[in-house]
DNA sequence: TATGAATGAGCATTCATTCAT
DNA sequence: CATGAATGAATGCTCATTCAT
């Protein structure tokens, strides 16, 4: 009998020691290199992964579960839901700097070629965030730090502060980003809070 | 200097030539299609134009000049703040429906590359709408429209929009983006107006 | 010597398991496909067959050695001498469709390749269809269907048909087939008819 | 202003310098070699042929064109229509040589592929001989050599011509595969030789 | 004996840019 | 000034075969 391989945490396994390539050059990684990168030949890539997309794309998933399970720990060790909504954003912003490369190369597919799978994988993951955004904006509200009205804002949040990342990114008109969000939810949160 | 200003109006002629095809093809187009659609040589564009990347972003100039003068004459068309944020960000939505596509390929570009160029650009015509915005709530706060503070939103404001632009982009979460955009821009609207 | 048969009637096990995906997608087919539609491993493949040529040209020898008894079945059910000639080809280009295209993708490979064992194979089996025509045209001579002399043209006839098959295969020139070739096997018949 | 070129002279100067590197290597041969063996670069071959097809077919139409133009001398040489029939069939197992190699490799492609273009070169290419040949035939009738009927075995000398050739390719059968289709022509001839 | 994981050679094609004319 | 012919780097993917288990 041949060895028997789990297929996928051998996917998993090649992709995270891809990880580090494919942060380092983007989209524009080749397979060979990322062959390279995790010891195998290149054919073996394909033996895991359908296509160069499908092996970017479960990189891609790794570096967002990482995040996520590092958001909701930092999110557990705030008390007011300001704190909260700076962490929401700081935290991609400031601490998770790798995966922004990324999500700008993400970005930049997504915009451009209409993957189908990618769409949706965008779409649960927004989805995700905008939940989360929800339980912080519902929790300042029972807290009685916002208005009831509140949660509606949550697009209006999450959005002004994706914009404020192209533009951080597109433009020269940000110094310094993190200053730059936090400005920017200060202004939307006063006029949320409660009593303003 | 004669030669300087030839080589200037040359330029924008080929642009103006270049035009339809940009907008058909996007970012993909060649030089030997532009040169063609421009009906001259290949080697000629190289002459006015430094590169790919230069006649592509002279194109552009001029279809956002278009818009920009477009969006002008629309909006003095308008009375009430509150219209005229909604003409600023439907105009882009709605009516030049062609140039999003080279807008998200623009945007795809300026992400992944760092053109130095691209992204003074980008600073500029940015810069450009935030002034456009900034009269429109100022004129609003004269009108007694809005607060005094409402100007402070321009960036909370035009990032939100850009977000949900590419939400709808990326995602799909959004159905009808008119719609959602102009339910965004309420919800903003309702925290700015004066006596809320 | 018993290991041997093994070996020997495993591989038509093999073989006969392989014959349908063989019929389906031709020469192209891969091994690992070959090796699922047999329910066994791609190494075990290896065990019983020197290549992938060898594994091929089994099944394609099954399928001969099929329609051959099948021939003969058909032959048998014949009278005179000119209705076996017209059974003996229009059996291949009506009754076997499907071996047609193997057989398009062998004569391609061995006109390309100098495979000894494929040419071994295809003399003995040319060899074997000239005997058929050879008996057929014998007996039409002992019956007085035909010229003593019809025997030497068996050749004749035979590259006849195949060229025919060519030409029906590669050029536009042949409509109806079946008619062509029994339009053509009438024209030689009328010169052997005894008493022409 | 730029070198100006006939694109379809150096087409056949491109096909010219590469018909010796096709011969060799028939359709195995890549587009490197092919761009190294017309000293030029590999992108040229694009500018003047669509793909890799378009410029084997080209080279085979060089060839094919050759062929054709010594054929029509070697037959003017001959008197007796039993002499032109030789020579036509001779000509190319015997004389042209190369391209056997190369005609091998068109019937196994279009055996295989379903390529349109090459489907209608090989249906002109085969009407062109039949032509040749009912002309043959007929000067033979004329000259009282042949009966009146011979005209219609136009197609079954051709096939049966043809069948040996792949015959004396594919089998070991055909040892002197001049004297064969010799041998197998007179056969023919006899039967429609007047007063046979 | 059986397996299937690992392999990597092999190849057509595109297109921005150059530069000889 | 204008041209367009020439270029060649750059890259994803397939699949027959091997060999460790």
């Amino acid at each position: 009998m041949a060895k028997i391989v789990d297929k996928n945490s051998k996917r998993k396994e090649i992709a995270i020691k891809c990880k580090k390539l494919l942060l380092e050059k983007g989209m524009r990684v080749t397979i060979s290199e990322l062959a390279k990168s995790a010891g195998i030949g290149k054919g073996t890539i394909y033996e895991y992964f359908k296509n160069k997309e499908d092996i970017v794309f479960e990189i891609l998933n790794l570096l967002i579960d990482e995040f996520n399970k590092e958001l909701l720990n930092k999110l557990k060790k705030t008390n007011t839901s300001f704190e909260k909504l700076l962490v929401f954003f700081e935290f991609f912003y400031k601490d998770y700097f790798e995966l922004q490369k990324i999500y700008k190369e993400f970005l930049a597919i997504t915009l451009t070629s209409s993957n189908k799978e990618m769409k949706d994988y965008a779409t649960k993951s927004k989805s995700y965030y905008y939940e989360i955004l929800e339980n912080i904006l519902n929790e300042g509200i029972k807290n009685k730090e916002l208005k009831k009205k509140a949660v509606k804002y949550k697009k209006v949040i999450y959005n002004m502060c994706e914009g404020l990342f192209i533009e951080s990114e597109v433009t020269n008109l940000i110094k310094n980003r993190e200053k730059e969000v936090k400005k920017n939810i200060e202004l939307i949160y006063k006029l949320l809070k409660k009593d303003s």
